[in-house]
DNA sequence: TCAAAACCTACCAAAATAGTAGTATTATAG
DNA sequence: CTATAATACTACTATTTTGGTAGGTTTTGA
């Protein structure tokens, strides 16, 4: 049950670019130096959050990545959602609880338990948003945590 | 970011024994083939749940397992916390909130997130019993969820 | 036309997952 | 006292996932 790195580098890119304000194009050498992540590593987990309409980028001399919406706009379930595929807790929900993917469904005691958690995880990520993440830490002492 | 077979198994097991609400011991044989899991597999996840005090066996002739609780005292947070290891998001939440193994947890803009999914989790799953997953079954409808 | 950037694809080592298999130990019935 | 039915323990293994590295391609602006 762990948020994998990729997931984890990824909200830490996109809070370190939306903290920086910037709103020019940043290059990735910058974020992986500032972050200390492999740069080739992040290379590989970009085009996904791309894709997903939360990153502008530019090619070429002086490109680079931008946030393409205001940091309030973006959640940390979204970005979580595309980096790891989903927030399912397990497989038979991954495509929602509209479409579960299990024939011993209607028989499974432990199925209402998994929606609940499935539910929880996720409506606690779309709550927090990128902005509510640096309000935290400009905020509040280092033994705070969010509600 | 899933729950592993051992933690599912492991709960099923507990519900179908909560269930049966036999006082003798009852054969993982028995319960394999009702669950429609591996014997040999749940044999290696049986012991975690003696070793948590879930579970109290009696090996030999007619042995077996039992609840060494009743099934509202039982949690499912506790069952999947002894088998899943922990059920922290991320590996330096591993050893609770007060003992945070991570250097750069001052710096860590997003270490109030992670601990806050940690608590939603561990909350979630602390108040649900296993007694609750019998008695959602036969109460509601298939579309109904835990809340 | 050169350099700096993103993009793409293939590869790879280590760890975790999901088991199997075999043997040892324990307990009871007969 | 022995056969049998059960758990307990330990080692092995195939597959998948994770967490990268490597290298070449394409795009862009100075």
């Amino acid at each position: 049950m762990k948020i994998s790195t990729k997931g984890r580098y990824a909200l830490r890119m996109i809070v370190d670019l939306a903290e920086s304000g910037s709103d020019d194009y940043v290059a990735l050498k910058e974020i992986a130096e500032r972050q200390n992540i492999s740069k080739k590593y992040l290379e590989q987990i970009v085009p996904i959050l791309t894709r997903g309409g939360i990153l502008s980028t530019n090619r070429g001399y002086q490109g680079g990545y931008r946030l393409s919406r205001n940091p309030s706009l973006i959640t940390c379930g979204e970005v979580l959602r595309l980096t790891e595929g989903s927030l399912a807790p397990i497989a038979c929900l991954e495509n929602g609880v509209e479409n579960i993917d299990c024939e011993r469904k209607d028989e499974c005691m432990t199925l209402p338990l998994w929606i609940g958690l499935s539910r929880v995880i996720n409506n606690y990520l779309d709550g927090i948003t990128v902005q509510d993440i640096i309000d935290q830490h400009n905020n509040l002492g280092a033994d705070e945590y969010m509600i």
